[in-house]
DNA sequence: AGCACGCCGACT
DNA sequence: GTCGGCGTGCTC
């Protein structure tokens, strides 16, 4: 045996390094079979349960499970399952010659449980500190927290820091005033409308875990309607937790629920409200002060009492995806919890996404829908516009807007406020030729060619201008991207009806609210105001903008924006009409005018199964450099009926791309590759891909691999 | 991520 | 001999 190295003293010292671990393990365990809390000096540990399993703060995946720790007499009391705590930790000060450990930083963890020994064969350090006797994570809350971990191959500390909101000290001092008894049993109000809907809410009141998929009627009764199904929850002696996807939404829900249950039943848990204050009201519903929440994401993991149901409204926004890692979802944390807790489940929308559709046909959820009559009777007509009527209309090409959109908006004007959608910035599509569609390129690095405010073309990666456009093609001139801002259409519209206020509503000033006096209101997507006693018209601008999108979910997307606008009009009986430029044969516009959300997602979702594509198949993105991304993908061990897509550039890496969040570090080029595995297997996935990337990051790997379940944005 | 341990060459 | 390079592996 001919050893390159040639140390030549054979034993031990020869072996290779793994054979060296395994046999200082063994002389380790040896020694110390089961170690008693042996810590520092001696000192005085806590009489009963010395030992404190600990979960340290530390995001890093391969950190993914508890450390032990001793307690000293000191802060036995204190050192309670649940409080925050910070600890040694780190290779720091392994001199253990005099029986003194010092050294690692203090970092913060939580207290998991106490127990009486520890399976760990070494001394133990102690708790540093008990940061505050305040038990914030309870078993509950943890074993939620873990199961999103799994579910999206996740650190538990990484979900935690979603979970349990920064300690605030003047929060934690006040005491929190408990909510007064609940009013009685609700009378189900307009839930009558819809087919179960007071037998859901009786469901509720009697302490029942009903499960639904609603499909909420257009109008302003959302909001109501959800407070209601609360309060039947209260009544039961429970707790209620409703997940909006933005501000506004929660603004209404609060409302609606101060009007039914009288102020102080409720918290709201909104991103925007400071710390002190978030951390105040989080602690009034851990303490069970309070009962009943309303909030935006992060108030998915809020530890409600005794939960006895959950909502999700308008799932399909993307508020609801959380962007920091791992990336949970609401629906998803939320369908854990009813499971979980053996809880109600709510989702709502006056849309509804593919996934919903699956929960009902799975059969995990009933559906909640109102009648055809009911919704003939709430609806509004919805009338196309689509590129034929474009080509034979002379006025739509001189103004930019087709005939039937000015009549719709002059006749609504005379009756109440108009609603004007058009799309942001974001989702405006690649300009094409008018004449053959073919994509308008940027002459010198071949990017997309964009329409800036004031009219000319810019190129999207460059920055070059581009005054002369023409089509190398087929040589027209013209372009199809007669979409524009949402400054540029109001002051069309203003010019057109120069005795009408024109009101815009998007990212920089959001209206939250405008009278029923005609006035023209322009609105991104997500933006629009509520009309008082609704508009009297809307115009949707943004059909094949938001259609063009080479998104999966690019149909599911443009419906639900149209409902959203939609539902905010007058039925059609009181005169209420919405146009859509959009063509009348495609799928989404089609449900649109047959106000047909769920027959568009059942559809939808049939598709999806016979392709393969997620929510029936389950997918996981895996990102990093060309190189770090093969290596991983070879070493993962894939459960064996997955199959892996790609690898292909990542869009958006091209030099000169606004960088996106999430995407790879600027200048560098990155590959993405989906994982698809079949319906079932899911979990397997995650669990490998955790595993791959625990294994790939303790052997320190410096290259990023990024893992994302489920990624919302698949080509 | 830090940080110590340990196995190598260059030095007083 | 012993100081110090950085390559591996552990952190209760």
């Amino acid at each position: 045996m001919s050893s390159e190295n040639g140390q030549g003293e054979g034993g031990a010292e020869s072996a290779p390094p793994e054979q060296l671990a395994l046999i200082r393990e063994a002389v380790r365990k040896a020694k110390a079979p089961k170690a008693k809390p042996r810590t520092w000096r001696g000192a005085a540990l806590a009489k009963e349960l010395p030992v404190a399993r600990v979960l340290v703060d530390k995001g890093v995946l391969h950190l993914d499970r508890y450390f032990d720790y001793a307690v000293p007499e000191e802060l036995d009391e204190a050192a309670q399952p649940g409080v925050r705590v910070r600890v040694r930790f780190g290779a720091g000060g392994r001199n253990v010659r005099d029986g003194r450990r010092e050294g690692g930083g203090l970092i913060d963890g939580f207290v998991v449980e106490r127990i009486a020994e520890s399976d760990y064969s070494g001394p133990l350090a102690a708790l540093a500190q008990v940061v505050s006797p305040e038990p914030v994570l309870d078993p509950e809350l943890l074993g939620l927290a873990r199961a999103v971990a799994d579910r999206y191959a996740g650190s538990l500390a990484d979900v935690l820091q979603l979970a349990v909101p920064p300690r605030h000290a003047r929060a934690e001092a006040r005491e929190s005033t408990p909510a007064p008894p609940p009013p009685p049993a609700p009378a189900p109000g307009t839930w009558q409308r819809y087919g179960r809907g007071a037998d859901f809410l009786a469901s509720l009141a009697s302490g029942g875990a009903p499960r639904a998929v609603w499909t909420a009627l257009p109008g302003p009764q959302w909001a109501e309607e959800i407070a209601r199904a609360v309060q039947a929850t209260l009544a039961s002696g429970r707790g209620a937790l409703v997940v909006v996807p933005a501000g506004r939404p929660a603004a209404r829900v609060d409302a609606a629920l101060t009007a039914l249950l009288g102020e102080g039943q409720h918290a709201v848990l909104t991103a925007d409200a400071g710390q002190e204050r978030r951390y105040r009201e989080w602690l009034a519903v851990r303490r069970g002060a309070v009962r009943a929440v309303v909030g935006t994401r992060a108030a998915m993991f809020a530890p409600v009492r005794n939960l006895g149901l959950v909502v999700v409204w308008d799932d399909g926004d993307a508020g609801h995806s959380d962007d920091n890692a791992p990336f949970p979802h609401v629906r998803e944390v939320l369908e854990l919890r009813a499971s979980r807790d053996r809880c109600g489940f709510l989702l709502g929308g006056w849309s509804c996404t593919v996934e919903a559709a699956q929960l009902v046909e799975s059969g995990w959820a009933l559906p909640l829908v109102a009648d055809r009559d009911q919704v003939r009777a709430a609806a509004p007509l919805v009338r196309t516009v689509g590129d034929g009527d474009l080509a034979r209309d002379e006025a739509a090409r001189a103004a930019r807007l087709p005939t039937l959109a000015w009549q719709t908006v002059r006749e609504g004007l005379r009756h109440g406020p108009v609603l004007v959608q058009v799309p942001r910035r974001g989702y405006v599509p690649r300009m094409a030729c008018a004449q053959c569609r073919a994509p308008a390129r940027c002459r010198h690095c071949a990017g997309p060619l964009q329409a800036q405010d004031a009219g000319e073309l810019r190129c999207e990666w460059c920055g070059r201008g581009e005054p002369a456009w023409h089509c190398p093609e087929c040589g027209g001139f013209r372009l199809r991207a007669q979409v524009v801002g949402a400054r540029r259409t109001a002051e069309e519209l203003g010019r057109a009806f120069p005795a009408v206020p024109v009101r815009t509503s998007g990212r920089e000033q959001v209206l939250d609210t405008v009278s029923e006096a005609p006035a023209l209101v322009v609105s991104t997507p997500g933006a629009e105001p509520v009309a008082e006693g609704g508009y009297a018209a809307a115009l949707l601008l943004d059909g094949w903008a938001m259609l063009g999108r080479p998104d999966l979910r690019a149909g599911e997307d443009a419906l639900r924006r149209w409902l959203a606008a939609a539902a905010l009009v007058r039925p059609q009986g009181a005169g209420g009409t919405v146009v859509v430029v959009a063509e009348p044969t495609l799928r989404p516009v089609q449900a649109l005018v047959r106000w047909d959300p769920v027959g568009h997602a059942v559809r939808e979702l049939a598709e999806r199964a016979e392709l393969g594509f997620p929510p029936v198949s389950r997918m996981a993105a895996v990102s990093g450099a060309p190189q770090a991304l093969a290596e991983f993908l070879a070493a993962a061990r894939l459960p064996h009926d997955s199959q892996v897509l790609g690898p292909v550039p990542v869009p958006g890496t091209e030099a000169g791309r606004p960088r996106r969040a999430g995407g790879p570090p600027p200048g560098e080029h990155w590959e993405r590759a989906l994982v698809r595995v079949p319906p079932g297997s899911g979990a397997a996935l995650a669990a490998a891909l955790k595993t791959a990337q625990a294994a790939r990051l303790a052997r320190g790997g410096s290259e990023p691999i990024r893992i994302r379940i489920d990624p919302l944005d698949i080509g």
